[in-house]
DNA sequence: AAGCCTGTCAACCGCAAAGTG
DNA sequence: ACACTTTGCGGTTGACAGGCT
């Protein structure tokens, strides 16, 4: 998949993960926690580099993803938050529990620009009929300070200037965001959800003969995540809430990436 | 049935921020 | 303050599946 890999790879594996590779992964993060992804694939027995390792653990093999389809109500978050923060998927993902930043950058990518742009269009054109419905018949233009967009796409529409600035990317544990999963292990592999379920040792021998060191215990302080206790209320509907006051403040909002203030 | 087209998504890359000594 | 390493992010690629001609 993607481009050719660098060239210290040699003699890596590149490509699809299959169930062995993950098996010894999950196994490895489960009795080693997550961290020191250079180290990580040759302790573990992988023919893997380290990134390759951690976005498959990251986007993937996580207990906490949730797999499936985006609801509704994530859909429109999404389209919220972007039109707030733009293209900022890790930001967008860490208000989406259990969704990764891939996942919404692809389903963003695949399902909602497009509608979007749609939309953008047909709003254009209704906004345009209400315009030239209040034009003055001086031919001058209309007073209301229209700008041009950035993007060509949509260079002649017309919007307010009302900025908000974005903040800069920042680096936030996800755990530190509230981060929170009711079932962990539902779609693990079923060897793996036994051995969760059971709290029982990983340990063993590995598919490449290795032995696991540590056990799996539920309740103690090899995996954080598995501490977490499920969200409280509708978290959809405060993020929801909470950025349409933001949105409702002018009703066309003009977004600026720039420093990290937040002016209207 | 076969070839082409399009959409989806896992996985790759380069780069930059954060962390460490 | 600096250099080096590690980690995280966003853009991009390409395999694959399904629809269309």
């Amino acid at each position: 998949m993607g481009r050719a890999p660098c060239c210290s790879k040699v003699g890596l594996r590149t490509g699809p993960w299959n169930a062995k590779e993950d098996t010894l992964l999950i196994n490895y993060i489960r009795a080693h926690g997550e961290g020191h992804w250079r180290d990580l694939p040759k302790r573990a027995g992988l023919l893997r580099c380290g990134k390759s390792c951690r976005l498959r653990w990251m986007n993937y093999l996580r207990p906490e993803i949730k797999r499936g389809n985006i609801s509704s109500d994530e859909e429109d978050l999404i389209i919220r938050l972007h039109s707030l923060i733009g293209n900022r998927w890790s930001l967008i993902a860490k208000r989406l529990p259990g969704r990764t930043d891939n996942e919404i950058k692809n389903y963003w990518n695949s399902h909602l620009s497009k509608r979007v742009e749609t939309s953008k269009v047909t709003q254009t054109k209704a906004a345009r009929a209400v315009k030239k419905k209040h034009q003055p018949t001086n031919g001058k233009k209309h007073k209301r300070n229209y700008k041009d967009n950035k993007d060509n796409t949509t260079s002649n529409e017309e919007i307010t200037t009302t900025k908000i600035y974005l903040p800069k990317a920042v680096r936030v544990s996800p755990y530190s965001l509230g981060f929170h999963h009711t079932n962990p292990y539902a779609w693990w592999p079923d060897l793996l959800k036994e051995e969760a379920d059971n709290n029982s040792e990983v340990g063993g021998t590995c598919s490449n003969g290795d032995q696991l060191e540590h056990s799996l215990d539920n309740s103690g302080s090899d995996f954080s995540f598995l501490d977490f206790e499920p969200i409280e209320g509708n978290m959809l509907d405060e993020i929801i809430g909470e950025y349409q006051q933001l949105l409702n403040f002018d009703e066309n909002v003009q977004l600026e990436s720039s420093e990290d203030s937040l002016s209207v």
